[in-house]
DNA sequence: CAATACACTTCCAAAATACGGAAACGCACC
DNA sequence: GGTGCGTTTCCGTATTTTGGAAGTGTATTG
């Protein structure tokens, strides 16, 4: 259990708990990082006050805390008053990014894919039992989806949820490439996406586009559909995988 | 050597050595941050030891710290031993760049200024007495510069680092806008800047195109030219400011 | 103008926490 | 089977973090 409470009586159920465990944690360092993702994007800036709220944690100690992210440039002290995240983390977000060794290939493809269809082009990767919004590119339309760079969705459901786990199945029942959905995860959007290959045989992600479902109709559909199969074998090629396995 | 001496005879003046200060920092997520830091892009995966060995730790120490920043996807454990930074960063990096709320009117500027030229386009922000790279688009051509979203540069040097204290001189003393650079803080590249400003006067940023320099003849000046200023008017009269500052 | 409310900051003693030495573990390479 | 290297567990200690309380400053109210 965690146990939030230092000497207090009791119970509570609320305060930090939401992502990690706290099994072998250095406790400081864990709240730190609970401050961070107290930080959503709507907020401008957050007072001390609500930092600590959100954060579950005592004035005292997200002052102090604060502090410490700030001298590193994690969360910016603005001269009004309130904090919010910091520059730092636009550095190591890249990093993390360019670590993956994927975005000289995968970038031009969405770029032709969002040219040729006029839609917003997506690159998930897989993590874990979730898959997690790696590139995008936003549709140059006006009504299109929101979706957003780091985010996380589940596997399973949405076209590129269901195109990471496609090759997972036993050759015979793998499902119909591109991976093609209405409404599935969002009710207004229809999604194609398919899997992309590395050289290693694995899944290195699944590339898609998304459109507005009143705006899916059968041309629609027709022009999609080889764009993301040419496009996903167009990075499974670049990145040394074998694309036969994705025209089945 | 950093070495901060556990048992600690007297004095300080300390260690802490790189980043941040040491004023009233919170040690263990002093020593976490330290660690984010300590990877850089060109490795893959760093084993304990190199992490430790960089962030100038005890190895017990590094392992503990890593434990907690994986658990909450700050860093990734790969299966095949070693680290990386982890995608929790690519959550709050995007995020940390909504905050600014430029992304709506920057990026679709960038992009028509490398689709009419053909190369680079960058987006800079004043930070203290830097600035920092926070849109980029990369030239579609073999040959360009290579530059980073979060990377930090020096103010007063280079066509955006003069761009962005442009307005800040006496009104006579002015320089003409946009700033045109020709190997001036990267000896091979040139580059056009323009400031944008903000509905409060202030100078929310700088926009621009970077060119190879032995691509940068009279005929791409009058092209890149116009197109920066033309952006920069755009850009400032969609946040709400006054084109008039920068037309001068 | 006094009085209250609220956000933030400083101080400090107590103790919980993080530290790091040592030693065990696992593995590759001799 | 032995040696070297990277990683992990264990554990006593004292360093570090903690949070109560009180102080400062600014806004809001009576």
């Amino acid at each position: 259990m965690r146990k939030p409470r230092p000497v207090q009586p009791d119970q509570s159920l609320d305060s930090a708990s939401d992502s990690g465990g706290s099994e072998g944690n250095v406790r400081a360092v864990d709240r730190a990082l609970v401050i961070l993702n107290a930080f959503r994007e709507e907020d401008g800036a957050l007072p001390l006050v609500e930092v600590a709220r959100r954060a579950g944690l005592h004035l005292t100690t997200a002052l102090r805390l604060l502090g410490t992210l700030e001298s590193h440039g994690f969360v910016q002290r603005l001269a009004v008053g309130g904090y919010r995240l910091g520059p730092t983390l636009l550095l190591l977000g890249d990093r993390f990014r360019r670590s993956l060794r994927l975005e000289d290939h995968v970038m031009p493809a969405l770029e032709r894919l969002r040219a040729e269809s006029r839609e917003s082009a997506t690159f998930f990767v897989r993590e874990g039992d979730h898959r997690r919004c790696v590139f995008r590119l936003d549709s140059p339309q006006l009504v299109r989806d929101h979706a957003h760079v780091g985010e996380v969705q589940p596997l399973g459901i949405g076209a590129h949820g269901r195109s990471l786990i496609a090759l997972d199945a036993p050759a015979g029942q793998r499902p119909r490439l591109p991976i093609v959905t209405r409404g599935e995860r969002l009710r207004e959007i229809a999604a194609i996406a398919a899997p992309v290959l590395d050289a290693a045989g694995g899944v290195a992600g699944s590339v898609g586009i998304s459109v507005p479902l009143y705006r899916f109709d059968a041309a629609a559909e027709a022009l999609c559909v080889p764009l993301v199969m040419r496009e996903a074998v167009a990075i499974t090629r670049a990145l040394g995988g074998d694309p036969a396995a994705i025209l089945n």
